[in-house]
DNA sequence: TTGAGAGAGTAAAACGATACACCAGCGGGA
DNA sequence: TCCCGCTGGTGTATCGTTTTACTCTCTCAA
């Protein structure tokens, strides 16, 4: 391997002008132009490269933020992920990704690998079930910056991202309104989740606001005690027995979406044409669905560059010594209409 | 942060010492008993972590393993990442990802990124459609073990993991056949694909040991011009055309499988009371599709694991100074039945 | 003739670990 | 008595950088 000292000897400039020169800043200024070329030319022509553990073992910087995601095999996690490398690359900060495998008790110890590696900064993004408040607030003990995407955080100083769950489900049954809906049915989500909560407060606002009347007999809850899409099926088959009537449905997630248009199909019940159905989050196999869904959008891409970018500004102040305030930021969703809503039969 | 240094003036021994105990191998049986628990004690009261830059610079090892994905949003690459991660985490090697996110150019970058970090050797997780034979054997010019995963290379010495996929589409076929279907419709992939290829290889090569025959009128092909799915759906709706008669589909992966039965649900057909349909891959969402996908499973965390197990096997070669061969495993793919396939209508 | 100051570059000390060579003490065999 | 080998350690160089504090040579004004 080639070492600074090797371009330094062949170019017959000292160890330290080879190093201003290629860091190309700071003293960089006070190398003349001649001598940079020189020194650029001559590492360029050995392919010198830095060894980063040097580097940041002196400099005490390893400009890379590690990124714990609770399952790297959910597409929500991999969205997220898109967006935070895509902003965090060009500024020069390498992501490292750790992976809980949906096991709680992995947190810790992935935490710590990524202290181990010394990051400047670590981003989480949470599966609400899966990451509590005791946990992540582990972060502030940390001694390095850290923001949080899915999750906003009581009394502790840590930055978050989330998505406004009110404005989407909002968005979502103002459309099938807009269609003509109005016995429509819902499967809310676990009233452990604060998604849920506020996924469900959007629709309860929007209802009353246009006076639009809800059925009780018509909304049902996931408890979620075993596998989500079963107990979705069985739910949207009650919903069937309770009231045959409804000719919409909103779903907690697009999961439960399709579980419901699969207990409708089962039932001989045809999407949209006979009920609408509308689901959230958007994940990727929504558009090729059969029928495609129409779903509210996450963004969860700007959920990761808006993290990022938080993230960036926080190390930034902390290289520079700055005090700075953690940074709350909420996205609004969009709606995506596919085929899986239509106007509403005449009755 | 404390250091070696401070765990060995609070324990009076030198730093030699603790570094020996804590290193817990080779030198380590040339110290004490007490000594050993001494300084542990003291290390684990001073919550001492050793600092893996300073560590590494030194040893010149890194224990950590670079893997290049094509697509990190693809499920195809989630799941072969998860398998690599459970075999190196245990044995103390530390995956770091880097996403090419679809994009060949990215390649070269990523690997120099790799390489900067000092990773002791690359697994490259192969798309075919974006890793040409050029791009990989660039591998073997760079001095570290290399293995891919999803593409065999020929005269280049890196090692590889891939599917049998011949196997698969003959397991598929018989499944068909045994329930009775004889006028099966067909779509290929790209040409360009050794999958492709061999995919049809075990297809025909079944219809041949059994005396099936095959339509040439029902073998259609994506050609990969733009969007698969897109494609999909038109070939469907062009065989549907061409013979209207057939009772069962092949697809050449589950996208283009549920494309398929979008395609035939929306003319009216039924799957799978009028077409059996049968997929390859088992993404993820094939269990939930509508109906859920009969499907050949690719063992992609098997994959992951085995190329992880190879890549373990290469290190410690090179640790040990040893020369050692490429090696080259086959996994065999393992059919899904679930419900887009059923008994062939009596004619 | 000085001396100050700018311009261009260098020497040497870190950073925190590991590796290698060496050392003190002690028991035992010739 | 002397030398040897073993046990249980230690001292120091080293890895490849960055950083801090110099040094040297000019130029120019007083």
């Amino acid at each position: 391997m080639v070492t600074i000292r090797d371009v330094a000897g062949k170019s017959g400039f000292s160890i330290t002008t080879v190093s201003m020169v290629l860091n190309d800043g700071r003293g960089a200024a006070r190398i003349s132009g001649r001598t940079r070329t020189r020194v650029w030319k001559v590492a360029r022509r050995l392919g010198y490269r830095p060894n980063l553990q040097a580097r940041s073992l002196r400099s005490k910087r390893t400009h890379s933020v590690g990124v714990v995601v609770f399952d790297l095999t959910d597409p929500y996690c991999t969205q997220i992920w898109r967006g935070i490398q895509n902003h965090l690359r060009p500024i020069g900060l390498f992501p490292i990704v750790t992976d809980l495998q949906d096991d709680r008790s992995q947190f810790q110890p992935c935490l710590d690998m990524l202290m181990d590696r010394r990051v400047e900064g670590i981003i989480a993004i949470a599966n609400p079930l899966y990451l509590d408040n005791k946990l992540l607030s582990d972060f502030a003990h940390r001694d390095v910056p850290a923001v949080v995407i899915g999750r906003e955080l009581a009394n502790v100083p840590v930055s978050s991202v989330v998505v406004d769950n009110a404005a989407g489900t909002r968005q979502a049954l103002q459309h099938l309104y807009n269609l003509g809906h109005s016995r429509i049915a819902f499967i809310k989500g676990p009233s452990i989740l604060v998604d849920s909560i506020q996924r469900w407060q959007g629709l309860e606002d929007f209802a009353r606001e246009v006076a639009l009347k809800l059925d009780p007999r018509l909304i049902l809850e996931i408890k979620g005690r075993n596998s989500t899409y079963t107990e979705a099926c069985e739910l949207t088959e009650e919903l069937m027995r309770r009231g045959p009537d409804f000719t919409a449905l909103v779903a907690f997630d697009d999961l439960t979406a399709c579980a419901a248009i699969r207990a409708m199909t089962r039932a001989g019940r045809h999407v949209p044409k006979d009920c609408s159905v509308v689901g959230f989050d958007d994940i990727p196999s929504s558009a090729f669905y059969n029928p495609p869904l129409t779903t509210v959008q996450q963004q969860l891409e700007m959920q990761g560059s808006l993290g990022a970018e938080i993230m960036e500004e926080l190390i930034r102040a902390r290289a520079e010594n700055r005090q700075v305030q953690p940074k709350h930021r909420r996205v609004s969703p969009k709606l995506i209409v596919r085929d899986s809503t239509c106007s509403a039969p005449r009755s």
